[in-house]
RNA sequence: GCAGGGAUUCCCGAGUGGCCAAAGGGGGCGGGCUGUAAACCCGCUGGCUCAGCCUUCGGAGGUUCGAAUCCUCCUCCCUGCACCA
């Protein structure tokens, strides 16, 4: 089962693959080899860019391997002492298994059930003690560890990192000795860290693991892809939404995305062309032929025509006339009133099509109309009977 | 331990007694334009019963007619020095 095009498939987009003809070499043990990729469980969802090292895993399992997917809810639960690093907050248990659940079931969407393992890695490092934490931190010094990108810039920039960072390295380390990873992946971010499940695995009498990453998926903003920016296209989120945001991309953009998101050279032709296809691709994956019709004439129909959706949901007026429509916009849309007086007076707010320059209309004035903040939000309203 | 520097609105960052709901940038939102939710241009961006009022500048007190700005204590962060069996 191991030939050069298997290697290439399998590898396909990676930017490393070490140690050099280490990929080979596991091919050739013959058996099924277990392909490693650890899960931060500290924000659930999944978005496109974190599916891609989960698309090479489902390339692993269709050639026969075996994904072996880490929840990281021991160091998530542990966090950081300080309570403060917004990268790592400390997590109560029951939410991290609910983050967990909802990560499983995102990426169900990449992954083949039937070939994935699912560890929690609080099963082998709850159980170290003191002692065993202090043979793990022999296998590295603390230069190499600050040798990593995201302390340098951080001891050049007066951050704070706590001891217990450090130690994060090695926990992930660990793991691939804990399941006996053959095979690690991960974004070109996480070099330093699989790099280290190497050494580690080394020092405790195993064969290393061959280490595999994949680049890191740029958003429209040109900033990587991340929901805590919310540059992010979620692989469960809704079909519209889904559409929308990857119209948002810009047309250079389209080789990198049809390249890693899709797997495919971007399709000849119109840019344009090109990326409804991208979007159509991106909502199938996640919901189907069907919701990707709907999303594109969605799309068409709000968007490109500036029309209203097919399907809007009703508001219900609040007590009182005339009725106050700061107050109706703040309930319907989620802002504050000031928000609506301020989306009114900039002219964004239509009924019916007719900008309203009112902050007050009659009850009767608006029952059954269409309310519509901006160009994407949309209501109808009904007076409460 | 000693000495210095710092904590400002969603983020970065100016502001060192009244002209501060607080410069500038980012982000977000709205409008215009457009093949696109891109790019570009313009505007807005604490809350409210909105020509007025209320709350905000790490926390708690205090000085003052008046405090983001001054004082005291506290919490946290950074840097240097000292310490380092």
């Amino acid at each position: 089962m191991s030939t050069v095009s298997d290697v290439s498939t399998l590898a396909r987009n990676a930017v490393h693959v070490l140690p050099e003809g280490g990929l080979v070499q596991k091919l050739k043990l013959g058996r099924p080899l277990r392909v490693k990729l650890g899960i931060d469980v500290t924000s659930p969802d999944i978005h496109i860019g974190r599916a891609i090292p989960l698309q090479r895993m489902r390339a692993f399992q269709d050639a026969g391997h075996v994904g072996v997917l880490i929840i990281g809810d021991y160091t998530t639960r542990i966090g950081d002492p300080s309570g403060r690093s917004s990268e790592r907050p400390i997590l109560d248990p029951a939410e991290i298994d609910r983050n967990a659940r909802t990560y499983l079931d995102q990426a169900l969407i990449i992954v083949d059930p039937d070939r994935t393992e699912v560890r929690y890695n609080g099963e082998w490092l709850a159980g170290l003690d003191f002692a065993d934490v202090l043979r793990l931190t022999r296998t590295t010094t603390v230069s190499q560890i600050l040798e990593r990108d995201d302390f340098e810039k951080r001891i050049a920039a007066g951050e704070p990192i706590s001891v217990s960072e450090l130690l994060y390295p090695l926990m992930q380390a660990y793991d691939s000795v804990a399941v006996e990873a053959d095979v690690e992946l991960g974004g070109t971010d996480q070099l330093y860290n699989l790099l280290a499940g190497r050494t580690v695995m080394e020092a405790y009498g195993l064969e290393p693991q061959v280490v595999l990453t994949t680049p890191l998926l740029l958003s429209w903003d040109r900033a990587k892809m991340s929901s805590s920016v919310g540059n992010n296209i979620p692989l469960t989120g809704p079909a519209e939404e889904q559409f929308g945001r990857t119209m948002r991309i810009p047309d250079e953009m389209l080789e990198q995305w049809w390249a890693l998101v899709a797997e495919r050279p971007v399709p000849r032709g119109e840019p344009m062309e090109a990326k409804l296809e991208l979007a159509r691709f991106i909502v199938r994956r996640s919901h189907g032929d069907e919701s990707a019709r709907a999303a594109e004439a969605h799309f068409t129909r709000v968007v490109r025509e500036g029309g209203a959706p097919e399907d809007v949901a009703e508001h219900r007026l609040p007590d009182g006339d005339p009725v106050h429509l700061p107050a109706v916009l703040a309930g319907a849309f989620g802002l504050s009133t000031s928000e609506a007086r301020r989306l009114i007076a900039q002219g964004g707010v239509k009924l019916d099509g007719a900008t309203v320059t009112e902050l007050d209309a009659s009850r009767e004035g608006l029952a059954g109309r269409l309310l519509q903040a901006g160009k994407r939000r949309f209501v109808r309203l009904v007076a409460s009977s």
